[in-house]
DNA sequence: TAGATTGTTAATCGATTAACAATC
DNA sequence: TAGATTGTTAATCGATTAACAATC
């Protein structure tokens, strides 16, 4: 099967892979098979063998897999071999804990500019990160290449800024609004991080 | 079926079933159709009409489901009907952001208390809610009930933390850490916010 | 009443698990 | 070599979709 057409319970196990095998690699671990992996991940070794399946052979019999092979194969299906340039959206908080604390290099991206409509932060850099007004986007768009939006501005202004920012060009949304962004799925791809669903669900299980 | 075992697909699609319903509350739209709601969630008829009938008989043939009955229902089934009490660990940036910006009352939650080991933080508020020092917890717990915690603590500090947070009986977590925390799932429920695992899963998509 | 739409059963589809021959 | 463990096929399980009688 070609590796950009996995099942989608495949693709959202694999970043939980690449994160335990990024930890046998700090504990200095060389080898470990499907059943070893399978148990510290709570899984079957037979779903560990059959999504790994899916992108090569990378095991030896009686052996199992090279941890670091493993680890750097999985990062090529995801994507960590090419590097991604994100623009920001919102210097609010989330903003500014996103800036300032989320390790965008160790997943080969970089945070190259961030977009606001208050004055008083435009101009001023945070890590690092330059601010800009929101209407210098087309003009910086016109001389950056930018692969993805982190939108992390206020719900009200959710909607319509995705749009905007869809329009001139960027196909690719990490959305913090909590709000469902509802642009035709020709236009964009859509990550969701909706804190209120995550809140919700951990709710359910409380009662 | 009892809606306290419903299955996690379902689970997991009802907040944005009430997310939608609360948009078409604001919007003054007083019924809705299975096949309008799917419509505008890109799902299909059929699976809301399911995933409803897994609490009960809510709509009524021939005229659709009243939206404010309907929402409410679900609000139910998410335990939105019971005000919850949690503790943030960690008043970093991420810590900040959810105190100052998550609309916890919006779902019945109140945020009661932030610890933290940072002296220079220990005694002030933020957004109202008083910082302890860390050593504190086990005092502060003996005269105040906490249903959940926020884990919002460096990576390193991680692991251990979830621990001495379940061992004194803290039994729902919240963890935006990017770390598995491993607890047996006897000892605690997690719900995990990663976003190093949605990112990576945009970069996927990205190929 | 006629049209619309539910709740539910049956059919389909897809994902997970089990089993095992191949082989390191 | 014998034991371990893979990659893959087949069996099972569960989730989604389709269909339709019931009924507002």
């Amino acid at each position: 099967m070609d590796i950009y057409s996995l099942p989608l319970p495949v693709v959202r196990r694999l970043p939980k892979y690449y994160r335990q095998l990024d930890d046998l690699v700090y504990d200095g671990v060389e080898r470990i098979s499907s059943g070893k992996l399978a148990e510290m991940m709570n899984i079957t070794a037979s779903q560990v063998r059959q999504d790994f399946s899916f992108f090569g052979k990378l095991g030896q019999q009686g052996y199992g897999y090279n941890v670091k092979t493993l680890k750097n194969e999985i990062g090529v299906v995801l994507g960590i071999d090419v590097p991604r340039t994100v623009a920001l959206f919102g210097m609010g908080h989330l903003g500014r804990a996103l800036t300032q604390h989320f390790e965008f290099s160790k997943y080969n991206y970089s945070l190259a500019a961030a977009f606001e409509i208050n004055p008083d932060l435009v101009g001023s850099t945070v890590n690092g990160v330059r601010i800009y007004h929101y209407n210098q986007l087309q003009t910086y768009l016109a001389s950056h290449k930018v692969d993805a939006a982190i939108l992390a501005v206020p719900r009200s202004a959710a909607r319509y800024t995705a749009r905007e920012i869809v329009d001139l060009g960027i196909k690719f949304l990490w959305n913090f609004t909590n709000v469902d962004l509802k642009l035709p799925e020709r236009d964009a791809f859509i990550e969701d991080v909706h804190f209120s669903d995550s809140l919700l669900c951990l709710s359910y299980y409380m009662k």
